[in-house]
DNA sequence: CAGTGTGAAATCTTTCACAGCG
DNA sequence: CGCTGTGAAAGATTTCACACTG
């Protein structure tokens, strides 16, 4: 499954595993704490525990970024800052918008994790005319007229959805006509994008889910695990309907990312729209 | 990512692939969506487009569960909502504590695809004593002081940490003491657990990193690649100590598969304490 | 005959374990 | 001697493709 972008023409050793990928910023973030504790090296086990994987796992993706190394010693700690840094493209600055400032944009728009890596919030973008001009984290909240001049002046190619669920494809369209080609969708919504565009998606009801599923398990082994029966609740017939679940109005949220894998863009084709308009 | 836990004891019959539990979610919102909309019966084709993955690994994911469909016509929409709530322990209700009512906190309460799955709030922690009393989504701030009568008295098993990450370790012991057993964690830390305790984590800051390593990988290959020569900053060659407070006795728990950041207040929020004292 | 269910092949990840370097 | 770097083995996940059934 090619990356949504076109394959490396096997020419370099530039393939790095997404997987590795996706740890390369927890690494970071143990180094920096290092860094700032002025440690000058660390070991692959001392690194591994404090990013909590382990240490064949942690020298394995290193070797995919080269030998930085030094055997019988470990790794330099600035040095490797530094080599991952520039691997996930963190030494340029990226221009960030956030679309949708409720209480989640806003906790994101305060987020300190942005600047101190190398995002920028550029811009904070909402619908609504009365938080036009009201500043949130110091940021004063931009009219959704304008996200296409927005993205434009600043050169923004990174965009954060973090709007009701209903709105969420028409706010990714707009992105993606902008110029947008980097998605992080917090919406309940799998959205649809054309090629070259990715998205990653963050769903916290779709984590409760997993959880709550490994929580059942727990609970079903301190018994005797009952494996539960499987009954129906009005056998498989078709017909019927209404959903009986205490469902207040809108969607409920989920759709996740792995982390794992890399989070493409879209569906394979063209994902029709499920939103119910 | 089979967290703190032990293996699959190889007994269990009920055995569904990791991979595949983190998916369930994605068609039950899908297969919800249908619902609603009254749509008696899906394809294996129309609902992996609905929840954006191709339809052999739906097949798949659906084998492990069993033989809920009906060649040559499809799924029923309704049995196959019920049959996944309960795989994923849906049918029951779970309360949960969030702890730290910043503005991430906040937004987590007040998040409606909480309640309209088998999710309940059962209270909000924090703190700060100008938040006691305070109700936020309707639900009154309550003391962390008594957070372990609010989880034995309610019989909570699933915290959340919306905290900032200097305390989050603190508040995941106690809450672990007094009886939670599946953390999802937002604050940008690795939390030790001991086993048997599960912990996913969200952070904004790693999914925007890996969205940079892709944005700026498409801008390379724009031209003609030119793969960064990799200048070292300073490289020091330094010799030995920084004994990191490596393992102290309990497991790392991993896991985690998205990520997105909590916002709270906090300057920093990010890369700090990977190990205290 | 449309569409599920599933062995088997193809991939991707993780873990092992050890040669070899500083 | 201690620790990195890495082939090779072991696992996990995804994709194929097709027999089979309602």
């Amino acid at each position: 499954m090619a990356t949504g972008r076109t394959h490396r023409p096997a020419t370099r050793s530039r393939g790095i595993p997404e997987a590795t990928v996706a740890r390369l910023p927890l690494y970071l973030r143990a180094l920096t704490a290092l860094s700032e504790r002025s440690v000058p090296t660390v070991s692959s086990e001392e690194l591994a525990a404090a990013a909590g994987v382990n240490s064949a796992k942690l020298r394995k993706d290193f070797s995919y970024l080269g030998s930085y190394g030094t055997r019988g010693v470990g790794y330099d700690v600035e040095y490797l800052v530094y080599q991952i840094s520039r691997e996930l493209g963190l030494t340029q600055d990226w221009p960030v918008v956030i679309v949708g400032i409720g209480n989640l944009g806003a906790a994101l728009a305060g987020y300190g994790g942005f600047a101190s890596r190398g995002f920028r919030v550029a811009a904070l973008i909402d619908a609504d005319p009365a938080m036009t001009g009201k500043p949130v984290a110091g940021i004063p909240v931009q009219h959704s007229d304008d996200l296409e001049k927005i993205i434009a002046e600043d050169g923004v190619s990174i965009g954060v959805i973090a709007t009701p669920a209903g709105v969420a494809q028409a706010v990714c369209d707009r992105l993606v006509a902008a110029g947008v080609t980097s998605i992080l969708n917090f919406a309940p919504t799998v959205l649809s994008v054309p090629d070259g565009v990715d998205v990653r998606k963050v769903d916290l009801s779709i984590e409760l889910q997993i959880l709550a599923f490994h929580e059942q398990r727990k609970a079903g082994e301190e018994l005797g695990e009952e494996t539960a029966p499987a009954a129906p609740p009005a056998a498989r017939t078709t017909s019927d309907s209404a959903r009986t679940g205490a469902d207040n109005g809108r969607a409920t949220a989920d759709s996740a990312r792995s982390a794992a894998d890399g989070g493409r863009k879209g569906p394979d084709g063209d994902a029709p729209a499920v939103m119910p308009a």
